[in-house]
DNA sequence: GAATTTGAACTGACTGGTCAGTGCAAAAAC
DNA sequence: GTTTTTGCACTGACCAGTCAGTTCAAATTC
């Protein structure tokens, strides 16, 4: 009889309050970073009760945590969807590349706060969520890693090229790129920041005399 | 006779121990941020009574602008010098780029814990240091945009570029593949992962077929 | 050149406040 | 009638910032 869970993940009524901590934690800790960020505040934000913070997670660690999954969860997700899209719409590396760029602005576009919290807990050693970090953040550069690793065995990419720092110099233009338009020039559009970086990955600013 | 202070800046035992405070402050702020970083902490990692913090700095925050200030001065003049440098041996604006790719990265690969404490906070709102942030950020990009801006006015570069986004594309490479670097896979030389990086800029990942 | 003074630099115990996490009885939702 | 949420008082640890007192090297005096 499964009492009166929803398809997948328990209880529904439970699955909404967890979203709302969700959406509170993350702005509230991407504005002021984790530990300055207070259970208080959080629940507040919410418009739920403390208690019902400790009822729903074990601890603060743990909310941020699996916030990080979630969160995380969604960008390798949709990386990985572009990347199948244009595989199966005839594309080579390049317009997998290129789609690639184009959803992780749109997911930054989207979730700024998340993406803002998750580059300033990135790099940060001696943290109890740590291992979780890495864990996630691997999977998302393997995305991009697996594109590149195909186009080079294609011959579409030079043999020459590091895949794992590529991949990295990828990401890191894209983040930078995107956070920078949403705190310095929120008003211009996605399809303008994208066709810079477009121009850039095909080496129209400084090659290709 | 001038009493007791040295040449120029205040007495030297006063500016060693700010210095040792500053090198405490970086290592243990980019291990665990700011508000988890405590003054306890750094008094003893530098070796110095609570008190002598504050005698030496207002507050905590005083403390961590001035160590921002501190170190966004050290990797302007580091890009700038090597920027003049290029254009004094007769090389072009994309020479010029190049060798502040390897600036950059010598700045990072010699101090690490600065650039990620730096990362960390740069897209924070709501914090007291924000706007010291802001400026100092201004300064180092303003750099890049120069070098872009010239090579646009000279030719050099396409004038399709954006020239502000490029450059926080360009930060954000170099950004994004040094820390990668640092914390995954340390043991890589300075002028591998310089080759990997002037590749992607030269567009000879998916470009220039 | 020995004795004394000066004051910048430093010390560390202490204070007042903050905050994560608890406990629980009653209400609401399902 | 079970699950979830509420409201709120409470605890104990932790921590930024303070301040009365100490140190010591250079300057001054004798």
């Amino acid at each position: 009889m499964e009492s009166s869970s929803a398809a997948s993940g328990g209880s529904t009524r439970r699955e909404a309050t967890r979203q709302k901590l969700y959406e509170a934690a993350v702005t509230l800790i991407a504005e002021q970073g984790f530990s300055a960020t207070t259970v208080d505040e959080i629940a507040e934000r919410a418009g739920v009760a403390k208690g019902t913070v400790y009822y729903n997670f074990a601890s603060k660690s743990v909310l941020f945590e699996e916030l990080l999954r979630h969160g995380v969860g969604l960008l390798t997700a949709s990386l990985r969807e572009a990347a199948e899209r244009t595989a199966r719409e005839g594309g080579g590396k390049v317009d997998a590349l290129d789609a690639m760029i184009r959803a992780g602005l749109v997911f930054i576009d989207r979730y700024p706060a998340f993406t803002q919290l998750y580059v300033a807990e990135l790099w940060r050693t001696n943290r109890a969520w740590q291992s979780t970090l890495m864990v996630v953040r691997q999977q998302a550069v393997a995305v991009v890693e697996g594109v590149l690793r195909d186009g080079v065995a294609g011959g579409e990419f030079s043999e020459e090229i590091d895949v794992s720092l590529t991949a990295s110099a990828l990401v890191g233009m894209v983040l930078v790129a995107a956070l920078d338009w949403k705190s310095f020039q929120p008003e211009r559009s996605l399809d303008d920041v994208h066709a810079a970086l477009s121009r850039l990955l095909q080496g129209r600013v400084s090659g290709c005399r």
